[in-house]
DNA sequence: CTGACGTTTCGGCGAGCACCGAAACGATCC
DNA sequence: GGATCGTTTCGGTGCTCGCCGAAACGTCAG
């Protein structure tokens, strides 16, 4: 049935032609902007949703000023990351929630298929104990929240996808979580995101990021300086045992 | 506050540095691999979840047999597809859903920014009315059934992700769409996918996979040839209308 | 065995691009 | 105004990688 496919379309266009015209040159176009070592690694620094400027981004790649900011051009071209001009400097950030989704997704592919040679521990111990993903909490923090809040049934996780119960609104309405401006959005609400070094999934979308920015306002986690690694603070661990019932 | 660390780290190794050990290179890799035309023809070509052999991928690529050789190994060497020997073809389909997901993310980012330059339309007619995503249902008509089971609250999709009620079960349990063994799997059962030509969420994960495949094997559907775009029966229009409630 | 076909390997060609340093530009601070 | 700093542009260098055609390998058919 196959022969049948080559011999009659030998050297013309055939159906598999009239594909090109389609998706591949588009994804491609994303894709070979990420593929590039030094601009990873900018993406990478910019997972956590914060801007960065242009000579910071250059160091997180290893690259000169030069180099860096020619990278940053083409990632802004390619709407992979926007810009905002403050006096002499200029702060780059990740372009839209769906940018940060394509880097999560590669780095579940990045981290699929075991026997691969991998130096040491790709991820440090803290960044794996809590950090944030783009705008929420991951790690075991995060899992950590997922779980007692998916046990309470305050969401109900299942194995598919996430939905907020209406007990669930109460409790986050009580926590000062404001909620209700994120429904009328279109970002999803409650969607589960794959946890890379935990293998689980953790809660994303517009409720994480509500949670992780009530956290870090009520003074309860905060950022470690230049990496996506969280500490819990006293404070936050006292909270966080009352809320969650977990101990750290 | 920033010019604090340029002076304190100027030239020297510092945290921006450690990140360099972190996810950019692993993302890069995955990403460098898509980013190529071609390549991202081929796998474009795959995201129905079929197998094709090689001679039929280079002529989806436009790409001469070598070339072709050449790139899917490096894809199969790069964990994005698998491969199975029969006789003297090689047949290649991509190597897990997360490599479809991730594809899937990237056309959502494409499709993204407006005013872009986009030559004629990207998709033609018949893909946009209804089309299989990876393995399960998209354009018009995946959009469709996603509403008609979320209006009948078969399944929950509200802004977020979604979940299939109790009524929902029963009715894929008698519609025959075998739905147990896949809760067991590691694999979403019911995740949200979003659509590039409308827009919208239409149903992904464990069960959109299972009620497709039901859908092709009672006749309703029909694959076109060498194509994503999917046709429904005489037989598909009642058994639609009437399970669904739509007219197509 | 022999010929046909799908696939892979090899060698060579060419283009694209990442990289850097030097210099220019613009804003800020003294 | 002048010095400093963040950022960008420009020119030049080197390497990577995609591409093809020719030839080799393995499988299948007659």
């Amino acid at each position: 049935m196959l022969a049948e496919t080559s011999a009659r379309d030998l050297g013309f266009p055939n159906a598999y032609d009239r594909r090109q015209m389609s998706d591949g040159p588009y994804i491609a176009e994303s894709a070979s902007l990420i593929g590039d070592p030094a601009r990873a690694n900018m993406l990478a620094a910019l997972m956590d949703g914060r801007a960065l400027s242009a000579t910071e981004l250059g160091l997180a790649a290893r690259v000169a000023p030069s180099t860096a900011s020619g990278h940053l051009s083409k990632l802004v071209d390619g709407r992979l990351l926007s810009v905002i001009s403050s006096g002499r400097h200029r702060y780059f950030k990740l372009a839209s929630p769906a940018v940060a989704r394509v880097l999560e997704e590669l780095m579940v592919l990045a981290g699929d298929g075991p026997p691969r040679y991998r130096p040491k521990s790709r991820c440090s111990e803290e960044m794996a104990r809590a950090r944030t993903c783009y705008d929420h909490f991951a790690g075991k923090l995060g899992v950590a929240i997922a779980d007692s809040l998916a046990s309470r049934e305050l969401v109900v996780l299942g194995d598919d996808g996430g939905l907020v119960t209406d007990a669930g609104m109460a409790f986050l309405l009580e926590l000062g979580v404001s909620i209700e401006e994120r429904k009328a959005s279109r970002r999803p609400l409650c969607r589960p995101c794959l946890d890379w070094s935990e293998r689980r999934w953790h809660i994303g979308g517009g409720l994480g990021a509500a949670l992780t920015l009530r956290c870090f306002e009520a003074g309860w986690t905060e950022r470690k300086r230049d990496s996506r690694a969280v500490t819990v603070t006293h404070a936050g661990k006292r909270a966080f045992e009352q809320l969650f019932g977990m101990r750290l």
